[in-house]
DNA sequence: AGCAGGTGTTTTACTAGTGAAACACCAGAG
DNA sequence: CTCTGGTGTTTCACTAGTAAAACACCTGCT
């Protein structure tokens, strides 16, 4: 521990990624600790994880100011993009998340009159929702604004370099999806 | 709505970037209900917020299986790295929770025999922090079976590919952190 | 000394989400 | 017709997190 450098240390860097944000001084961190350890995942994920944290935090932004959750958001904006009616089981695969939690939000989004349910004519287990006239509107008109966020938030990039990202992040997402989301019988 | 065609048309992708992930299928569903919107931020964002979740649900397995919430293993994982005490208010900074939520983890961590906590000398408010041998080992005999989960989450990538997806995201994160985190007086 | 304002931590009251169980219903077998 | 097993949805009991207030203590000013 005599004479530490903080900035990054030559040598150790095989990929020549010689980053200075918060993961890259995690990664230095354990890899000082236990330096037989491959951290080279940790480059990856933790930043993506770092990325979601900083980019929903900024995003929730227009979003409160609308008195949405990105949650109910999500629930709005699976509704608005498909263009037509959605159960609840539906929404839950579309949105990720369990039938309990879409319960609830339907509920909520409901009483402020976003949504409107009606039962199924021949399997009354089933519900269809739909956006009311003013949860259309919501999503209409909150949605620049989120997409404005999105191009500020990544302005920093330029367009190569954006379209580059996009794509690698997609070939990781498709491996992802083929592993993890059991492969559908 | 006449005969649309569910694979990727031609013509509709600049960055010739025609994945077949689920945030491709949700952005063309945009595409199609707001033509004159650019599309272009969601196949970053979102392909970063599905990937984080979904490497968190796999990267949560092996935690579970050692009684270990994510939020817990962070706090124990920065003590164990820094290789110091630390105090909560350090420990929410560490972690980027609140204050509240290190400290319901703290008492947690410290009935089971994780963490150990002693007060300061000279300023009775703060606490210190740090790691029972108990919770040093449980972090050590973790830490490696985490990261062969994370290797092989990435496996589907090749090297190269790896060290160029880490230098966006780093170059991404360091244009974040600078944006959102305000420059620190 | 004594008070004012600031900081580190905890408590409080509340919210959103979870898994499991409950409920309501359908569809096929006998 | 009436079971039986399965599926769509909701309810229940609980957990983890949050923001704001409370608390405990320090520091500097007078």
């Amino acid at each position: 521990m005599t004479a530490t450098d903080r900035r990054a240390v030559p040598g150790n860097d095989p990929a020549g990624t010689a980053k200075n944000d918060t993961v890259a001084g995690v990664v230095r961190q354990w890899r000082a600790v236990h330096p037989d350890l491959d951290t080279g995942p940790m480059e990856i994920i933790g930043r993506i994880n770092r990325c979601a944290a900083l980019l929903q935090q900024a995003e929730d932004a227009p979003l409160r100011r609308a008195g949405l959750s990105r949650a109910e958001f999500d629930l709005l904006g699976a509704l608005r993009r498909t263009g037509h009616e959605l159960t609840p089981g539906e929404l839950a695969r579309e949105t990720f998340s369990s039938g309990a939690a879409v319960t609830k939000r339907l509920k909520q989004l409901t009483e402020r009159g976003l949504v409107e349910r009606r039962g199924d004519t021949r399997d009354r287990r089933v519900a269809h929702v739909r956006l009311t006239d003013a949860g259309r509107d919501l999503v209409d008109g909150i949605l620049p604004e989120q997409l404005a966020y999105e191009t500020a938030a990544l302005s920093g990039l330029d367009t190569p370099d954006r379209g580059h990202l996009a794509a690698l992040l997609g070939d990781l997402l498709v491996q992802l999806e083929g592993r993890l989301v059991a492969p559908r019988g």
